[in-house]
DNA sequence: CGATTTTTAGAGTAATTACTCTAGGAGTCA
DNA sequence: TGACTCCTAGAGTAATTACTCTAAAAATCG
């Protein structure tokens, strides 16, 4: 059995993305894993400890993954940080869609948060740089950062907008993964333009994997849709 | 001087967004406005009515700006929309900020907001056909719809991106809009790609005009460019 | 084993806050 | 003027909830 302070988390995580953080209180996660309220308080001083231990961990986990390798990066290597960053902000969704209430209330969270997310693009350009380098993209480095701004927004709000059309799939694990595919879907749509070489040959290939025929995107545009097929 | 409920509600959308909803109690909203908190409650039976009249407030905006007018688009209409909608979103950040929270709490606005998103899309999708029809933009049905889901999860987004970025800035006019401008900016950036004809014609003196030099793309990228130029 | 430290339990508290209730002012219409 | 309705005040309440405190169990170590 892992230790009570990593078990903490990790309840704490499930059902903050559950139910939002705002709706889960402390009794709430003592009483998910089975534990005293008190004792709870014995390895978190208050809650935003636990939030902020969270924000650690998942800050850990993205910079680990935009690390750029030595080589010259093929197409897959970029699949590979899609699927990991959205896979990873998805993971810790609550954090994002409660981030503006934590950053109002946590100035030392707020600084680490802004640093992050520098961090991060300036990871991210080196890493599209690369690509480039490798004839997988063309691109200035103007578009490269609008690009990488674009994608970094729509990582981090994907999760809390499909949550948003589908509130009751959290649990669900199979729909979750579905909406996931479909924000992955959604970053090739973003830089689908940009793509060169094999990068684009295998365009098509990743958009067919990724776009998942009947969940947000069928549902979103059901009623565009739907009324002239019916009409016929 | 106008009547009691709308101030009420235009005294709760102004707190609401500088403090989040979270943080701001019935009390507060009250006090704001100078009345008692009974007075409030007599208006609106509580505090979710509240919300739930600005939503159907900035719902009606939205819907009105996403009309498509009779004849042909121009590359002018194409930023109306942009501006138009960036600033009804930028205007209730509050309600993107905390959406997922009041989905949670409350059915019939889950379902009154599904069917929102799937209006605004699909008269989204109306007014990029007639710009395509115009010959301003190039692009394949499922690319448009690519480009739309990520155009508007990137402006409900923003406001809240931003603003975990500069949380001071809330109440200073002068730099919300500006970072109001470069949300246009990286919509622009988005379709950037798919232009033709006028449009393409205009791309960079739109980019000029909407792109701010000195605020959030400097500043989230000032670690990768500055480190290098200081070492020259 | 005895001593000391770490971990746990769980009852309890203080503060917050959404909301109620009663009573009174202010307009309106006969 | 009087009756009636709309609007307002503000003290008060009930419920929630983050957090505390004491004491006991469990682990560690000499």
């Amino acid at each position: 059995m892992t230790d009570t302070k990593t078990r903490i988390l990790d309840t704490a995580l499930n059902l903050f993305n559950r139910s939002g953080e705002r709706n889960v209180t402390t009794n709430h996660i003592a009483e998910g894993l089975g534990i005293s309220p008190g004792n709870l308080y014995y390895h978190y001083r208050n809650k935003a400890a636990i939030v902020a231990a969270l924000f650690e961990r998942y800050q850990e986990q993205i910079r680990d993954l935009l690390t750029v390798p030595e080589g010259p990066l093929t197409w897959q290597d970029k699949m590979r940080y899609f699927e990991g960053i959205l896979e990873s902000m998805w993971q810790a969704r609550f954090l994002h869609r409660d981030l503006a209430h934590f950053l109002h209330q946590d100035a030392a969270l707020r600084r680490d948060y802004k640093l992050f997310v520098q961090d991060s693009l300036e990871r991210g350009l080196l890493i599209y740089r690369s690509l480039r380098d490798s004839g997988l993209i063309e691109a200035s480095d103007e578009e490269l950062r609008g690009l990488l701004v674009n994608t970094w927004v729509l990582a981090a709000s994907w999760p809390g907008f499909t949550h948003g059309l589908n509130p009751d799939a959290s649990g669900d694990e199979a729909l979750d993964r579905t909406l996931l595919r479909q924000g992955i879907y959604q970053i090739i749509c973003l830089e689908a333009p940009y793509l060169r070489g094999e990068a684009l040959d295998h365009l098509d290939a990743m958009k067919q994997e990724f776009r998942t025929g009947d969940t947000t995107m069928d549902l979103l545009f059901a009623a565009a849709e739907a009324l002239p097929a019916r009409r016929a």
